[in-house]
DNA sequence: TTCTTTGCAAATGCTTTGCACCCAG
DNA sequence: CTGGGTGCAAAGCATTTGCAAAGAA
């Protein structure tokens, strides 16, 4: 919870995207850059029809399956997250602004996210490598909550 | 990862199903006894589609509609955990024999999956708690490894 | 008897796919 | 030009639901 590095600007945001198209191969599109810059603006965690609305009333339309692939492509180069809180709530996404935070603390009434960086976790994954002599390449921690005053 | 905790017993394991379901005002069938029996037999985590085989080898035939209605209680009861661990991948469930243990280490080739418990994770929680003044309710750790030898 | 559960079939609804047309490189 | 992208409609498929029959209390 000490470490709290710097978001990531919307530039450097859309650079990300575009070396990890370049080292797919992939192109550059009009509706990827229009994808791209829609998310940015999302403050908060949002479903895949919310941002299809937000695109319809900024005026650019894009399909679904359009979208279904691009938030995939978002996934694998690791500048969005996707949260399923619960089993009946349609999944959300929300953009990756700070590297290598994995930490989430979740609010089940508001639904607002903070993430947080902490070191002892940091510290336990080394130690489960050092115990179980294997290579943790990723890690996900979530804390369910809600408000004290309620 | 220091706290060992034991194991709950078959026995156990049925009472707390027992005592859940009195809570809820819910009926004992047959239906539930067997797929708690089954759940019971894996030692690794299953999908649903496993548990009905399953159960249809050993002479039980449940539907699928009753298995996902007893497998939603079992999950309101904390009696199960659910995985889904990558998104094209199918839900996968496994029984849940330590008490409030969360935190997991789930090997992406072998799909084990290792509970564990330690004191740092309860004492980020208790920050987090004081430091947002909120509730957690439960939380979730998962470590995504693989073995360093491949 | 009364309320719950089961099981079948059908519906639901998110996501993916096939394919023709279009566009970036 | 040529391989990838987009959009539409249709398919796929896990899960839920409606309802009649069966079972628990």
């Amino acid at each position: 919870m000490e470490k709290e590095n710097k978001n990531l600007s919307f530039n450097d945001y859309v650079s990300r995207f575009n070396v990890f198209l370049k080292q797919r191969k992939l192109s550059h599109t009009s509706e990827r850059n229009a994808i791209l810059r829609a998310i940015y603006q999302f403050d908060k965690h949002f479903t895949l029809e919310e941002l299809l609305n937000y695109l319809k009333k900024n005026k650019y339309y894009v399909s679904r399956s359009t979208l279904y692939n691009n938030i995939n492509l978002l996934l694998e180069a690791g500048l969005i997250y996707k949260y399923q809180f619960s089993n009946q709530d349609l999944p959300c996404y929300e953009k990756c602004l700070k590297e290598n935070v994995h930490n989430h603390i979740y609010n089940i009434k508001t639904q607002e996210v903070i993430e947080f960086s902490d070191q002892r976790i940091e510290d336990i994954i080394h130690e489960i490598e050092q115990k179980y002599n294997i290579k943790v390449l990723q890690h996900n921690f979530v804390a369910y909550c809600e408000d004290n005053n309620n």
